[in-house]
RNA sequence: GCCGGAGUGGCGGAGUUGGUAGACGCAGGGGACUUAAAAUCCCCUUGAGCUUGCUCAGCGCGGGUUCGAAUCCCGCCUCCGGUACCA
């Protein structure tokens, strides 16, 4: 090796190595694992966030290829979306030319990081290879009823006359051409993914080597309630009724007026003459502000009287009907029944239009509360007053059991409900996967779509004029290509009509982790026996704002595709990873905005691709948002050099193949400090703790720099140290290391050589150091035999001449032993 | 709003189950080497106080539990992610 490191002279040298030996492909045999990162939309430019996410992947699957196992560590595009087509509408190049080109920006970005993929396995969405299947799903998924339509509230722009995604409402305006934005119903494919509401939550259980924070989310998300479902006949009009839920039937008795959504499908049935233009005008308004609303503010409660009455179930009574904003009408039943005394939405809503607030529930062991009175509402569990039968219950008894009386006398009863709502997954957008539907008037009169038959597959998009069908406005672009529109039914021959929308790119990215294991099968989307070997993923790594959606759309797909014979498992994930964000300098998210945005491959070509890659992982912990610091870079490349350094200086060490066994003194000392360091760096890899592993090194690294070497069995020892050290910062650093590892004699790439076992008698602690407290302070700090007794540690420390004095002409109460840390006395 | 996180020196962070707060790095200061600078190597570096070894304070804020709390509990504050058509 020569003196000085310079990373750009043996980056490049060790990458083609790896690939002209094939060290990142899957050999086929051993204990596998499976390392996946959130494969990325190929925008514009690789960033940071990038560089960490897959780096986590990268150092894990270096590590445990070096361990033995079988690693495949693949990587493809996720290539369609909204951006190249929002980017296709400003600017007229095809989305697909525009993704070429940044698919290839990035893959060299990312070789020249020196990630270890298998690229043979590349994989992207917008190739219809890959889209076929999402078609083939679509038609499997249909057959087994996990498809259909519906009507679903949309931001529509009343300028573009088309649908707009919520990021493109900017305060209740089109982003694009500032005209109002309503919400509006429209039919739309949806997957039953609420099927599956229950095992997706009861499986979470299993998922153990997830983070909490995830399950939590989704626990939420899927937000199973149980409660009673309430029916109230409507007065005078017979056959007309509500239907309510609520998770507080014990407040039934309580109920002063009940609530519909604005929009909400009986309106008609619920208006009478004088009311129906007032209430429709709500609705309308409703429905402006519901799009104009930002997200993070509550809207003012706003009602409007309906004109009709609800009969309660059990009194007869007659309670006012009323619509209003803070109903929605695709949640539940789209209708509430309130109880102003024990809800506090009610309650405000109650004082704002004089409603009428009747107390229920009383605190235990008190008077019920003069309903009159009350400043808030009281929401707390309690037990019945004025509930006729039911008074004198607990609220929990009385959930049940008007429940149960509800359900006998047909007005309701008890329901389990979900939060979770089906997925809509159709677009009016161009760069997406057709839906594989026609509608021909003759076979199919309604309009439901005929499947096109799975020969048929894949349905290609069609090459566009680009400026003519990409403009954002209007009908989705696939109904201004005749050509692709234009069909014949696939049951009578006859003239047909496509459909025109497209799917939802989450689609792309529910079984991508599958298809990696057979990239180009013909036959099926998924090699089944290939699955059963390879699932689930070991590990998968990605960002935090994938937790909830992304990651149930996932686990969702997994478990219809194991119901289709697919894959073996029903979680497609044992261990996951959620990354933090690389922010800029100034600590601000990067972006063009603040003009903080560090490019990868600015970073690579001036400290080189190790100091990037050590940066990263030393910032802090994985799950962590961490800052970019060109100092710490530098400080990153200056501990490289230092090792460099280090290997330079005692090469001629290299002649001692190994230890000479038996040491004593210094080259003892060697020993140790390093296998001790090789033990805590394997435990700190293992549980993801890339940062201080690297700390460690350091210390190493530090430690090693003072010595000099005297003798063989000291220069065996320090050649070792070289071997060791290489070793344990290849996963991390990979190039240096292998430059390393190479002059101190390895024939072999340090992935084949394999990571290295410490040596336990020499990693074991010599010596333990108590910290001595008198009364919980500290007052002093003892170093005995490490394997020192309890009553001789407890001796030494009462007999330390800094102790002696702070016990003295006390009792002492009590003695608190911790083996190997502290000693506390409690002394009075 | 709702759901989920995070907050530790001048800065990034360390601190496996409650057990010496500040490992490691950056920045800063001092020294060695050098004609000089860079590079490198060594030392110091939470704050306050003084008698330089000790005392007190200290992990977003306010309480609590405990021999002992960054860690557990209760109540706040600030920031970040998600909120179903961004991916």
């Amino acid at each position: 090796m020569r003196e000085t490191y310079i990373p750009q002279e043996i980056e490049p040298k060790w990458q083609d190595r790896w690939e002209r030996e094939n060290l990142f492909k899957l050999r086929g045999n051993g204990e596998k694992k499976y390392i996946l990162e959130m494969f990325p939309y190929p925008s514009g430019k690789m960033h940071m966030g990038h560089v960490r996410n897959y780096l986590i992947g990268d150092v894990l699957a270096r590590y445990y290829r070096a361990r033995g196992f079988d690693v495949l560590h693949p990587m493809g595009w996720d290539a369609l979306g909204l951006p190249a087509e929002n980017a296709a509408i400003k600017d007229g190049r095809h989305p697909a030319e525009r993704t070429r080109e940044n698919v290839a920006a990035f893959k060299a970005e990312m070789k020249s990081v020196g990630y270890s993929y298998d690229w043979e396995r590349e994989i992207a969405t917008c190739d219809p290879e890959y889209y076929r299947w999402n078609q083939w799903f679509f038609l499997k998924m249909r057959e087994k009823g996990l498809v259909y339509r519906r009507q679903n509230r949309v931001n529509w722009c009343t300028g573009c006359k088309t649908v707009i995604a919520n990021e493109q409402v900017k305060e209740g305006l089109c982003e694009r051409c500032e005209s109002p934005v309503e919400k509006r119903l429209m039919p739309e494919w949806a997957f039953r993914i609420t099927k599956y509401s229950q095992r997706l939550l009861d499986n979470l259980d299993q998922l153990t080597e997830w983070p909490d924070r995830v399950t939590s989310m989704q626990r939420h998300w899927i937000g199973r309630s149980t409660g009673a479902e309430i029916v109230f006949e409507i007065d005078g009009k017979p056959g007309v009724s509500l239907t309510v839920f609520t998770t507080r039937a014990d407040t039934l008795f309580g109920v002063s007026y009940v609530v519909v959504a604005p929009d909400h499908p009986l309106m008609a049935h619920l208006v009478t003459d004088e009311t129906r233009e007032k209430i429709a005008a709500f609705a309308d308004e409703m429905a402006k502000q519901a799009a104009a609303q930002k997200k993070d503010e509550e809207p003012e409660k706003l009602g409007c009287f309906t004109g009709a009455y609800a009969v309660h179930p059990f009194t007869g009574k007659k309670v006012p009907v009323w619509a209003a904003n803070f109903v929605v009408s695709d949640y539940g039943t789209g209708a509430v029944m309130s109880v102003p005394a024990h809800d506090q939405r009610d309650f405000e809503f109650a004082k704002k239009y004089g409603l009428p607030i009747h107390t229920v529930i009383a605190e235990a062991g008190q008077a019920p509360r003069d309903a009159a009175a009350l400043t808030e509402a009281f929401a707390d569990d309690g037990v019945l007053v004025n509930s006729e039968a039911f008074t004198g219950m607990t609220s929990a008894d009385a959930r049940e059991a008007i429940a149960k009386a509800l359900a006998e006398k047909g007005k309701g009863g008890p329901v389990v409900t979900f939060r979770q709502r089906d997925w809509g997954f159709s677009r009016q957008r161009y760069w997406g996967t057709p839906i594989p539907v026609v509608y021909c008037d003759k076979c199919d009169p309604n309009h439901e779509g005929i499947s096109v038959p799975e020969s048929q597959l894949p349905v290609m998009l069609p090459k566009i004029d680009v400026t003519k069908v990409l403009t954002g406005r209007g009908e989705p672009p696939l109904a201004k290509v005749p050509e692709f529109l234009h069909t014949t039914c696939p049951l009578c021959g006859g003239p047909a009509r496509r459909e025109a929308e497209t799917m939802d790119t989450f689609v792309d990215s529910t079984w991508y982790y599958a298809r990696y294991l057979s990239p180009h099968l013909t036959t099926a989307p998924v090699d089944a026996e290939t699955a059963k070997r390879m699932l689930p993923v070991d590990i998968y790594v990605g960002g935090p704002e994938h937790a909830v959606m992304h990651l149930l759309y996932f686990r969702f797909w997994t478990m219809v595709m194991k119901e289709m014979g697919l894959v073996s498992v029903e979680e497609p994930v044992k261990r996951l990873i959620t990354q933090g964000i690389v922010n800029g300098p100034d600590g601000r998210k990067m972006s063009k905005r603040w003009g903080n945005v560090v490019s990868p491959r600015d970073i690579v070509s001036k400290y080189g691709a190790d100091a990037a890659r050590t940066f990263v992982m030393f910032a802090g912990p994985p799950e962590k948002d961490i800052d970019w610091s060109d100092a710490q870079v530098e400080g990153c490349a200056r501990f490289l050099s230092r090792i460099w350094r280090l290997a330079f200086t005692h090469q001629k060490s290299a002649r001692f193949a190994a230890p000479l066994g038996n040491e004593a003194g210094k080259a003892l000392e060697i020993r140790r400090r390093v296998h001790q360091t090789l033990k805590t760096v394997t435990e700190d890899i293992e549980r993801l703790s890339f940062n201080t592993s690297i700390a460690r090194i350091m210390e190493l690294v530090n430690f090693l720099t003072g010595v000099k070497p005297a003798g063989d069995a000291e220069e065996a020892a320090m050649a070792e140290a070289m071997r060791l050290l290489a070793a344990m910062i290849s996963p991390v650093a990979p190039h240096i290391a292998e430059e390393i590892s190479e002059a101190y004699g390895a024939a072999d790439c340090l992935q084949i050589q394999g990571w290295p076992a410490f040596d336990p008698a020499l990693a074991a602690k010599q010596s333990a150091k108590y910290a001595v407290q008198v009364n919980g302070k500290l007052r002093g700090e003892i170093e005995v035999p490490a394997d020192m007794g309890k009553d001789d540690v407890l001796a030494a420390a009462k007999a330390d001449a800094k102790i002696a004095p702070h016990l003295a002409g006390k009792t002492l109460k009590k003695e608190i032993f911790v083996p190997g840390r502290l000693v506390n006395f409690v002394a009075v």
